[in-house]
DNA sequence: GGGTTGACGCAGA
DNA sequence: TTCTGCGCCAACC
């Protein structure tokens, strides 16, 4: 409430992050909608890939866009690192590099 | 303080 | 089904 409390945005994204558990992925709409419709899934993009190696505690492969897919193809080294992570938590991904979101999609219970 | 970029989402063709 | 354009918000220069 005092000016000091910065907007805490990127912790929020953080902690929920954080709970998605292996296996499962979200996507940035959704968690943009969980914080609450003032935010914006490209907001939420922004902020992850302002997410510095010291928070890489913050497993942001489980992060995908609502297509299914990985947007980090080529900007992150090396290159589909979140769709071979992703591979290794037990996410099959197709041809079209996009898996089901219905099998994987996560939520956070209240 | 202002402008541009960007790990996106959705509607239309 | 895929491709294009527009809109949204936060962080960076």
């Amino acid at each position: 409430m005092s000016v000091r409390d910065k907007p805490a945005y990127r912790e929020l994204v953080y902690g929920l992050v954080m709970r998605i558990p292996s296996g499962r992925v979200m996507t940035y709409g959704q968690i943009a909608r969980i914080l609450g419709e003032g935010y914006d899934a490209r907001a939420i993009g922004n902020v992850m890939h302002a997410t510095p190696a010291d928070e890489r505690e913050i497993p942001w492969h489980r992060v995908i866009n609502a297509q299914g897919g990985c947007s980090t193809a080529g900007r992150t080294l090396p290159p589909d690192l979140q769709q071979l992570l992703l591979e290794a938590e037990g996410v099959v991904f197709n041809e079209a590099g996009r898996c089901r979101l219905l099998e994987y999609l996560w939520a956070p219970e209240p």
